[in-house]
DNA sequence: TATTGTTATACTCTATAACTATA
DNA sequence: TATAGTTATAGAGTATAACAATA
């Protein structure tokens, strides 16, 4: 198989559909980053990374940094750098782990609450409009299901450079 | 319905579905991001922008830079600024369209085929093993149809903040 | 006047490595 | 010694606005 004008050598059918598939799927996903973002910007003066992290603290009261670096791709230094945004935007609290003193625990404020629930609704509505209005409810479960299993597929297997450091024990390799 | 902790008000199980759909959706893409920008950089020293733009010029020979910002979601400033990085490499060269002296076209050389050549098959067995591996082929068909229809469906209707500019004749409002 | 592209600039974000403090 | 987190710093990338040149 070739790609007009390039030898592309060993590029086969089914990699060609699967190239296309990951090409459709990135894109897409770009575009809609892009209006995440401006949406969440307008209405809550807020990234999408610090959304996240708003609805990951909404959800449990309380995180260590490393608990939400978990959930996120980031380095522990860019945690910390966002977390240094929301707090100064009185969104979250630090205040560290009795339990254990190394341990920085993040807190969502009244005011993040505010803000998540000021946002919400308009994110809702762009995903609506950009992602569920072109595909039915059944694509929709299915996408999520997909989607799913291979967020979780990265996730479990191969070296993630988001944790250079271990979180869990057990394992003493670099 | 209610996430957790707080009080998502008019947050109604639909809209749930869709949010878990989209976080998803997010997630195993960054995830996914991540690890192609890696093998990008180790085995071609370029980004995945980049790998992006060489993929479009491999198929066509010469853009414009307008045409080439179709097909991405950056400012043409942002463009400018990557075309110049892929010239300096010299894997692209700029020239003027004889036709249009307004206009750049970009083609890709000899040695930025040679570095598509050189990381495209890296790039396929890291999709493959990311995303592919957890999918079904019925379930790759389907992903990339359903995403197809959503970047199409963003790309259409709503104003692309990539393009402040109108590219295409006929609308005169800003 | 509208369009194509570049430049200058400022800013956001991310990562690496060194560092502190606790377990 | 290993782990949690921060800081310092440097670099990549992006966007805005002003600009030059052509249509």
């Amino acid at each position: 198989m070739s790609i007009k004008g390039i030898d592309l050598g060993d590029v086969q059918p089914p990699e060609l559909r699967q190239l296309q598939a990951y090409f459709a799927l990135t894109e897409a996903v770009a575009l809609l980053n892009h209006q995440v973002e401006q949406q969440l910007r307008a209405q809550g003066e807020i990234s999408a990374v610090q959304f996240e992290l708003l609805m990951a603290l909404v959800k449990t009261e309380s995180l260590s940094m490393t608990q939400l670096a978990d959930g996120v791709v980031y380095s522990r230094s860019g945690l910390t750098y966002q977390a240094g945004l929301l707090e100064k935007a009185g969104l979250v609290t630090r205040r560290s782990n009795p339990e254990d003193e190394r341990a920085t625990l993040l807190a969502i404020t009244d005011k993040g609450r505010e803000t998540v629930a000021k946002v919400l609704p308009g994110h809702i509505e762009v995903t609506r409009r950009l992602l569920y209005e072109a595909v039915s409810d059944e694509d929709l479960d299915r996408l999520r299901d997909i989607m799913t299993r291979v967020r979780d597929n990265i996730r479990t297997e191969p070296p993630r450079s988001a944790a250079p450091r271990k979180r869990r024990p057990g394992r003493t390799n670099p």
